[in-house]
DNA sequence: AACCAGGTCATGA
DNA sequence: TCATGACATGGT
């Protein structure tokens, strides 16, 4: 076990941290939250300032959660209206996770059109299908399939893990990526634009999962994602007043609203909308 | 029983 | 370039 004591001025919150959607792979059991990123398992607690976990060193931890950032310059930079300030307040101590870039590109794929319950569920059958098992702490557990893994199975096995009308785009996904030497590279290395065409490219990554992957897993912060609910808020909160009057606008118009009013750093002013939506 | 969920794709104008 | 409908699945 392993711990470390926080920056009094850099506020975390685990809970909300790994609660707001992003990841799909940490459950709260216990006083402790447990997860599985990529093949490793980990359990952590916050108790005030002090972190506590098993199953990494601190320098995976502080990567991972973005100890290394500044939050409160991050927050202040869109801090810019009543509505995002209430949501800042609400999800006070949010950070982005910095997730492994394969699990991230195929969880987002297996995103779309679902509610939360459901893609967890299917990412956890995905990895107890596929995934390398491994044991923490006495208990077995799945890592998440590597690209291979994955390229070589079959259509019927990704639908036995409830992947629907998505199954043909994992497995087209994966055998594209497997094939490429250090992909992600191409991606990291280009500007946003680029990196989304390319991501659009991949079958079943749309402009929305193009956005999710982009900011969790590759820290383009411009990145925007516009899925139902940000749609809500977005058109509600800032576009045309009332819901009752409102006119629709497209995705690019919201997209170009939320850059120029949140600023460069508007994917993580998206996640506490996100964070903050349920009231 | 329709409708919805962290949408995307193929088609047709 | 844009609308429109289909699409697997499970919950409400």
């Amino acid at each position: 076990m392993q711990s470390l004591e926080l920056e009094s001025d850099q506020p975390f919150s685990l809970h909300h941290t790994l609660n707001c959607g992003q990841v799909f792979r940490w459950d709260f059991r216990e006083g402790w939250w447990h997860g599985i990123v990529g093949d490793r398992a980990l359990k952590i607690r916050q108790d005030g300032d002090t972190l506590t976990w098993n199953g990494a060193d601190e320098e995976f931890i502080r990567a991972y959660f973005q100890l290394d950032l500044d939050l409160p310059k991050i927050t202040g930079s869109f801090d810019r209206d009543p509505f995002i300030h209430a949501a800042i307040g609400r999800c006070r101590g949010l950070r982005l996770i910095r997730q492994p870039r394969w699990e991230c590109t195929i969880s987002y794929i297996c995103a779309t059109n679902s509610n939360i319950p459901m893609i967890r569920k299917r990412i956890e059958l995905l990895a107890r299908a596929l995934g390398t098992k491994f044991t923490f702490e006495g208990k077995p557990y799945f890592g998440f399939p590597s690209p291979d893994a994955i390229a070589g199975c079959c259509n019927a096995t990704l639908t036995e893990c409830k992947m629907g009308y998505r199954a043909s785009y994992v497995l087209d996904t994966a055998c594209r990526l497997a094939r490429v030497n250090d992909w992600e590279r191409g991606i990291s290395e280009s500007q946003y634009d680029d990196a989304r065409r390319t991501l659009m490219q991949l079958k079943g990554i749309g402009p929305k999962a193009a956005d999710c992957i982009l900011l969790f897993a590759f820290q383009k912060f411009e990145a925007f994602p516009i899925d139902v609910w940000i749609r809500r808020i977005m058109q509600e909160q800032y576009l045309n007043g009332s819901a009752a009057s409102r006119t629709l606008c497209r995705d690019a118009e919201i997209q170009k609203f939320a850059r120029d009013h949140f600023g460069p750093y508007c994917g993580y002013a998206q996640e506490y909308l996100y964070g903050a939506r349920l009231g």
